[in-house]
RNA sequence: GCGCCUGUAGCUCAGUCGGAUAGAGCACUCGCCUUCUAAGCGAGUUGUCGCUGGUUCGAUUCCAGCCAGGCGCGCCA
């Protein structure tokens, strides 16, 4: 078998008959050839197994009727000894559709593909090659993470999966804000209430300051005799450190793993924040004005400039922002994804014009993908979101409500530009509404057919598989779902949408059942195990691999018994 | 004022290299377990795809303008 796919294969084909037509004067020789044949699978089984549109595209620019240039296609296409075997009938319809229908048993190919990859089914090299930073979460250690954290948690750890299995090298990274006066303030928060001072002006509220404050005067209760200064730095430092672990901690419960958690302050350690800005002055960006230095990001389409060092000498956070732009760069990734709440969007331009002051191209470099803000719904009501008020949600929280995978599937289904209410009464109901357990229901069916398969001693498998036998129209609905597996991953990936693996998944689940529900699997009774059983099962296998690798993606289980 | 996002069925939302009759879940009605997991399957009902124009063989999709909602525009972090 060839390493091509049967879309590809096919596409190339077609590529090959327009060429051919070009060379025999079917098609004028000024028209340009598309680079690649797309292959849509028809909603309507009646337009076959794939269908594409390329007659129609070409029409115009040839000025020929589109049937007159989908005929030649396919006259091509039928006298094409390589699609022998592979290619049952290619149909046109409507005003000039391409509607191409597979032989069985070449369509049937893609179970034993999927078996001979296994785990690795459906990953690509669409990215091969591609050093990837992708940065999310990035909260302040001044608390717990929320859900609009967790979104990000669950959307950017399924994003990382899935550009990984694209074939690009990733590295996932969690910035730490520790540094500038929230920091501080946060240190006075919690010496306060140590004290049981009223919390200072501006200050962290929420139960959470307290019991942290409480624990940080267990281990070091000479805390609480140093002065204002000195405790306040000593509560800030203790308490970050705390707040951290429990953020790390919550994260690996949460499946979402970090391979870099990087400070900000570090910027600011072995001269490296004044060699970031020496490189920027190379490239003549940087200009003084009032006693502050700035970066003329108004060169690359910023609203207006922005100050690094300000008058008073102090870094601005925005010089953070250029040092940590220029230190992801140096550290050899090409592609730098941001992930960002919509509260923050206004950062795109001038995140873009910190690539371009550095000399880099912002269109390549920055990939920035702005999230909607979720809500929340409690009791019919609105919850809303404020870290110092203590009226949150926190991850641990909304995990304990509804478990891993309902949150994490959950939170990925949707695009992340969408925003997003969450009922949390609704997902604490644990009803069927949510459709994790209809794809989680999928794998754990399959399961228990495969088990009962080798109780009755039914061989399944490639050894034993024959394709020639799945010619049910619900097997072949199946197989041609499972074959999109691969192109939809390699999709998701290029467009950083892994919502669209949930969506995928649901549809293949869809799919199964509706199989499930026509085409017995098993012998029943006393009847004998025939080679249609073998292959049913095998290709209730393939399909249990795919659900598994599509779960996989999205970080959750695939479960074998429910 | 400028910028970004959103507007699709009663509700929550899918649908981006433009494609054939615009989809799913929930909700509602009715069927299907004396054999593989009924957390399932099937049938039925629901639409000015915010509005108006433009591009073309074809627009929910691309472009322009408008309407409505959300958010952002600091020598804060």
């Amino acid at each position: 078998m060839s390493e091509l796919s049967i879309q590809d294969e096919l596409g190339v084909s077609i590529l090959r008959a327009l060429a051919a037509m070009v060379e025999s004067g079917e098609l004028p020789s000024a028209v340009t050839l598309p680079d690649a044949i797309t292959l849509d699978r028809p909603k309507n089984r009646d337009h076959g197994d794939y269908s594409t549109s390329v007659a129609l595209a070409l029409a115009k620019p040839a000025g020929l009727p589109p049937r007159n240039v989908a005929l030649a296609i396919q006259k091509h296409l039928e006298a094409d000894a390589s699609l022998k075997g592979v290619l049952k009938a290619v149909e046109i319809a409507g005003p000039g559709f391409l509607n191409l229908t597979l032989d069985t048993a070449s369509q049937a190919e893609i179970v034993a593909a999927i078996l001979s990859a296994g785990e690795k089914f459906g990953h690509g090299k669409v990215l091969d090659g591609v050093s990837i930073n992708l940065e999310f979460i990035s909260a302040n250690p001044t608390g717990p993470l929320h859900l609009g954290h967790t979104r990000w948690a669950a959307v950017g750890d399924a994003l990382g999966r899935l550009l990984s299995a694209a074939g690009a090298k990733v590295t996932r990274e969690f910035y730490i804000n520790d540094r500038g006066n929230q920091m501080d303030l946060f240190g006075a928060s919690l010496r306060a209430a140590a004290l049981g001072q009223p919390t200072p002006e501006n200050g962290y509220h929420g139960g959470y300051i307290q019991d942290l404050a409480t624990d940080i005067v267990a281990q070091h209760p000479e805390y609480v005799g140093l002065d204002e200064a000195a405790g306040t730095a000593a509560f800030r430092d203790a308490g970050y450190a705390l707040q951290l672990a429990q953020q790390q901690s919550v994260l690996e419960t949460f499946r979402t793993h970090f391979d870099i958690w990087f400070s900000e302050k570090s910027l600011y350690e072995n001269n490296f924040f004044n060699h970031c800005l020496d490189r920027l002055k190379e490239q003549g960006h940087v200009f003084m004005d009032g006693g502050a230095t700035w970066l003329r990001t108004t060169d690359f389409g910023d609203d207006k400039d922005r100050v690094m060092i300000k008058s008073d000498g102090a870094h601005a956070y925005f010089a953070s922002d250029s040092a940590y732009y220029i230190s992801k760069r140096e550290r050899g990734f090409d592609v730098l994804i941001y992930m960002l709440g919509a509260d923050h969007h206004g950062y795109v331009n001038r995140l873009k014009a910190i690539a371009a002051c550095a000399g880099d191209d912002p269109e390549y470099n920055i990939d920035v993908l702005i999230g909607q803000l979720v809500k929340i719904m409690e009791g019919g009501e609105e919850i809303k979101l404020s870290k110092r008020a203590g009226t949150i949600i926190t991850l641990e929280e909304l995990v304990e409500k509804v478990g891993v995978d309902a949150a994490r599937y959950t939170l990925i289904r949707y695009p992340v530009e969408t925003p997003m209410v969450m009922d949390v009464d609704l997902l604490r109901s644990r009803t069927n509404e949510n459709p994790v357990y209809y794809v989680q229901y999928a794998h754990a069916r399959i399961c228990a057919v495969l088990r009962n398969a080798a109780d009755l001693g039914i061989a399944y498998g490639a050894s034993v598989f024959k394709p020639e036998l799945l010619v049910h129209e619900r097997e072949r609905e199946l197989m041609g779902s499972l074959a999109e597996f691969p192109r939809m991953l390699a999709h998701a990936a290029q467009l950083r949408e892994p919502h669209r693996i949930a969506r995928y998944v649901e549809e293949l689940a869809a799919v199964y059942h509706r199989f499930y529900a026509d085409c017995r699997v098993l012998p029943m009774g006393d009847e004998p195990a025939s080679d249609l059983h073998s292959a049913r099962a095998t290709l209730c296998q393939a399909t249990a691999q795919v659900v598994a690798n599509a779960l996989g993606l999205l970080g959750v289980e695939a479960p074998e018994k429910m």
